[in-house]
DNA sequence: CCTTTAAATAATAATCGTTATTAAATAGTA
DNA sequence: TACTATTTAATAACGATTATTATTTAAAGG
């Protein structure tokens, strides 16, 4: 079975994420997981947010120089601030599809497609911050 | 001026990146510039890296858990190899407009989209090697 | 040209994110 | 309940990238 979820960390570890809206890096969900198991260690947070990767289960994006883990099911885009770093979600299948569907490749055969925006968002527009 | 080169180590750097059709890591860079600048140090090479990445005079990848650079000019995608990392090329200018397109968001002012394919190449779907 | 000033360099150390190691604990199964 | 494989906590180690600093170099104006 894919989303196999078999001890306590695991399984908060994916809870926490399936929770959220933001795209949170390994630091961020310890520091979350570790009120209900005080015990866990940062480790453990990677191991199974990796093996939660492999299975499908979350999504991993290597954005700003770590990792990411994004808990949102079916295909997406994100858009990442070049001023804050800030990562959003676009929701349009078709766009995933579509970019899919165009490759055909004798040397590659693809399987998924990542689609990654990068600009300026709505805050950083208003303050002129950079 | 956006692509100004004004050493002889950032001039190198970009000669060596725009003369492959690969995707280089810094160390890589380093190990190839340095034969030609004996003294030259990684920290150059990444300095010069990220800045000809920030004058868009090339591209930085965030791929496997490192940086690689990419010296092609214009709209392009990339391939990832899921079993031995491999990346490669595609070139069709289309689906990056596509995608760029279909993003109107009034939270985010889209300027440039990365698309990464993740799959199998060529070699290791002969050789089935995992 | 020569001087000045800002920027880049080499050398090195430090930092940060991530993974490896290992003995003890736990889950899954017979 | 007993057995076996997996996972955990604790810790150390690793690798990629960036910071520091004294020195050198580039670039522009006089």
């Amino acid at each position: 079975m894919v989303c196999e979820r078999n001890t306590i960390q695991k399984e908060k570890i994916f809870k926490y994420l399936s929770s959220v809206e933001t795209h949170p890096t390994a630091e961020t969900v310890f520091n979350e997981v570790r009120k209900e198991i005080p015990s866990i260690t940062l480790a453990t947070v990677y191991r199974n947010l990796n093996k939660l990767a492999e299975q499908g289960c979350v999504h991993r994006l290597e954005l700003n120089g770590e990792y990411h883990f994004d808990g949102r099911q079916g295909m997406h885009q994100h858009g990442v601030c070049r001023k804050c770093g800030k990562i959003i979600d676009f929701i349009d299948s078709e766009i995933s599809k579509n970019a899919l569907k165009k490759i055909n490749s004798a040397d590659f055969e693809a399987e998924d497609v990542t689609i990654i925006y990068s600009g300026v968002c709505k805050e950083c527009k208003y303050t002129g911050r950079n």
